[in-house]
DNA sequence: CTGTTAGCGCCTTCAG
DNA sequence: CTGAAGGCGCTAACAG
């Protein structure tokens, strides 16, 4: 019924190890012989059998890739640019390798089961992205598993994600805490006093370090930081509308918003010109992560650029072996302050 | 070294057999043995081989997705959707099954290829996303790979894209045609008689139907087309920008600018802005797809909504058989009006 | 450079 | 309900 490596065989009137041997291309076969077998093959449409070759030779051509939400173009420029490295020449049979990504939509039980599944698929590399999920138990049970991919032979990479010791894995962080202080020291030397912060998701490590960030900015200008002026939310813009209405509740006398990222500066903006205020006349917004449509916002978002189709790109270079490992196997990627219209001196 | 079935069994004190019947469920097994074995399991932490239960029973659990552009939220949203609809009960071993998502790029070679890739891993379903490539040649290599996926017991689901007859896929379709001349209408409605367009790249299906039905609506209200109106760019903002300048210049005087899609009218609306125009009180600008920005533009974006998630959705399920594939294999999925500020009526 | 020989780890009839 | 046995399709030593 299916053609197999043995139909190819005989038609070539060679052995199966020959043809094995062309497709894969690491063995040195006679150009006459390979012709034969490549002709073959055309003829009969034969497909290798992925799943009998990775058995056989335990090991896949699948990569994994780890995402709070591919629908985020965050992770989608990430995972775009890791898918893009992690082809070319080295996997079997013809050099191209497959990109499982994983949606875990921040949940720790499917960042877990994924990653077993990823385990049982034999993966070549797993990268995961963006920030981890700060409870005690469930970072063990993590590092457990990661340490068993690496174990089994997994390269495991993470990119934009805090490193993980003893796990075997190399890590790409964002520098969040230092891009979130350069932001707010740049509100506080327009002359801001009174900021307002939307959080992020509690328990994740992105959400902690850009607020830290924010509070080291505060704490270095003596400003004393009013409770009522951080929300935590999710990282979307609904979320970011929903808490500047609360911020605005809180203390209406407020000069600028801070948000966790830039899809919940663009709520916030929306929030606040509902409100009858203007951008930054009135109160001043700023973003973070600088994703392709903060700059066609009006005005455009003041926010800090994180590189992230470079370190995506790098990140799966390294699962590939494409390129070395930072020394100490962490690097931290730095954040770009891009000061844009969103932001001004306060009035008055 | 790794832990097999094997040692499963010997643990558990049964054979190989029964320990393979507990884990894939399909069988009957004693409840007090299905404990054993789970026990074992638990305690050799014994994790299923997925490439060798792969070749045993001819199937995978892995599920792939052709996309054009991951980094777009177009294709990010219907991917994700598409994505949480695959797991639940009904494959292997737990029942989980893996995205394989494929970056094709536009690239007919690329698509071809990942194609290739999926039918070497036995994928259990392929969806295909987005608009197809126009290329006759190509057309018919894809047509014949679908075909025989088909045939190896793939289902192929095609989500956004054309029905390709005779070859076993399901087909749901967006009514891309309808969508823009809905929008050209609701524009000369308001009054425009001048409208330019930005079109997306040549030779795909999804720029030539939205095109089409931009000249329905102008044909409708007999109004003639000037060659010089209409401009071809990619799908993203930066064309937008660039296509909107080369538009003013062969015609000033335009009202209105309908573009591709949202992405490429936040391009535009740059452009326009920083030709010193207004929007919508000198020139109206209209956008495609309604991606979650697009209602943060300022003024918000008029454009046609496309239900990606429910498309996405529903292709995941049809993919998985859980959903009743539509009557004739091919649904339309139509877009909705999205009325906002963007669009306005001409001055004067 | 090429053929032979064993498995890789699991599933699935077939008996019992 | 459970065990035994064969084979899925390919690769990787070994020889030659």
């Amino acid at each position: 019924m299916t053609v197999t490596l043995a139909d190819v065989a005989a038609r070539a009137q060679v052995s199966p190890a020959t043809v094995s041997r062309v497709l894969n291309g690491n063995y040195p076969v006679a150009a006459s012989t390979r012709e034969r077998v490549l002709k073959a093959v055309d003829e009969l449409d034969y497909v290798l059998n992925g799943p009998a070759s990775a058995l056989a030779a335990a090991t896949s051509d699948l990569v994994g890739i780890l995402v709070n939400d591919i629908a985020d173009p965050f992770f989608g420029i990430m995972a775009s640019a890791i898918q893009s490295e992690i082809g070319g020449p080295g996997g079997r049979a013809g050099g191209e390798r497959l990109a499982v990504v994983c949606n875990t939509g921040g949940s720790p039980e499917r960042e877990l089961t994924y990653l077993t599944l990823l385990q049982r698929q034999r993966a070549a590399a797993v990268v995961l992205t963006g920030g981890a999920i700060e409870d005690a138990q469930h970072k063990a049970a993590m590092d457990a598993k990661l340490r068993k991919l690496a174990d089994a032979g997994t390269r495991v990479v993470l990119c934009g994600r805090p490193q993980a010791p003893e796990t075997g894995a190399i890590a790409l962080t964002f520098d969040n805490r230092g891009g979130g202080q350069e932001l707010t020291e740049h509100l506080i030397r327009l002359g801001h006093r009174r900021l307002g912060y939307i959080a992020g998701p509690e328990e994740r490590t992105t959400t902690r370090d850009r607020l830290e960030g924010h509070r080291d900015a505060l704490a270095a200008h003596g400003i004393e930081e009013d409770p009522r002026w951080t929300v935590h939310g999710r990282y979307d813009r609904r979320s970011g509308y929903e808490a500047t209405l609360e911020l605005l509740r809180r203390d209406p006398s407020l000069t600028a918003v801070v948000a966790a990222n830039d899809s919940v500066a663009l709520g916030a903006c929306a929030a606040l010109r509902e409100s009858g205020r203007r951008i930054p006349d009135d109160v001043s917004v700023a973003g973070f992560d600088d994703l392709p449509f903060s700059v066609d916002a009006v005005p455009a978002l003041t926010t800090v650029r994180l590189p992230l189709a470079e370190a995506g790109a790098r990140a799966g270079r390294i699962a590939m072996g494409r390129e070395e490992a930072p020394p100490g196997g962490i690097a931290s990627v730095r954040g770009e302050l891009m000061v844009r219209g969103s932001t001004a001196g306060p009035r008055g």
